[in-house]
DNA sequence: GTAAGATGAGGTATCCTACT
DNA sequence: AGTAGGATACCTCATCTTAC
């Protein structure tokens, strides 16, 4: 690995990181000595990145620096465009319209030879969805974004109509149906709703008395659901 | 091919901060 | 105030680049 490389990979490992991490730590990742991390990260600032080092804590990237497209792997450019087409195909027109936005975007800031890449992949997931009201989708995406309580009308699968307060704290995709998954205050337990079965829903103007990151977690763990970390 | 300068990297001392 | 952990500065050496 070249010098360039291992800055620019030092800046991706500062970008993985949420907390202040050692130059130990970095040194160890990047197979160097935690002199060289020192140089580099010096080299970095001088470049215009935001990275505070406090002695006894470690380093941590700032707000504010973006890594521009340019260094993209071919890998992570069609991971993008691929989890990107599989958004613009949910029954969620926002996020549609969202999506489509991001891919013109990205296909503009690209240089050339990814822009080739970018015409050229053909990776696609296409699913069929069953409808759903977009008004309700708006509404629950609107609630568990905001972290507020939701009052929803509901058809479970024998036909039984039933009401509900929930706080809705995410929206799982699987295959044909969208799920809300949410606490139920009825049931004093996690409950799913299929979003094609709810007729009818309200945002409450009242936040749910928890934090829907801790919602989701203990969620993960009642289902024993292991969720790939986007971010450390 | 060789010498000089530039760059990268390691070792170590010192300084800073948090903790007890 | 002493101690430990981590950041920083200085020095030295190895390798690469460039000019002759």
């Amino acid at each position: 690995m070249n010098r360039s490389q291992r800055l620019l990979q030092l800046l991706q490992l500062l970008r993985e990181h949420h907390f202040p991490v050692t130059a130990e730590t970095l040194a160890h990742r990047l197979d160097v000595s935690v002199r060289t991390i020192y140089r580099d990260i010096e080299t970095l600032k001088h470049q215009g990145a935001n990275i505070a080092g406090e002695a006894g804590l470690g380093f941590q990237l700032q707000t504010g620096f973006f890594l521009p497209p340019m260094m993209w792997t071919e890998n992570e450019i069609e991971a993008l465009i691929l989890g990107t087409r599989w958004v613009a195909h949910l029954p969620d027109d926002p996020l549609k319209q969202a999506a489509t936005s991001i891919l013109a975007k990205l296909q503009a800031i690209l240089p050339e030879p990814q822009q080739r890449l970018f015409e050229q992949t053909t990776l696609y997931a296409i699913n069929q969805w069953l409808p759903v009201n977009q008004d309700i989708v708006a509404c629950i995406r609107l609630a568990t974004r905001q972290q507020k309580k939701l009052h929803i009308s509901y058809e479970n699968e024998a036909g039984q109509q039933g009401e509900r307060m929930v706080w809705p704290f995410t929206i799982g995709y699987f295959n044909d149906k969208m799920i809300l998954a949410a606490w139920c205050e009825l049931r004093g337990d996690f409950r799913h709703f299929r979003l094609d079965r709810v007729q009818a829903c309200k945002v409450i103007d009242e936040y749910y008395p928890s934090y829907k990151k801790q919602l989701f977690q203990q969620w993960c763990i009642s289902q024993r659901i292991t969720i790939t970390a986007d971010r450390n």
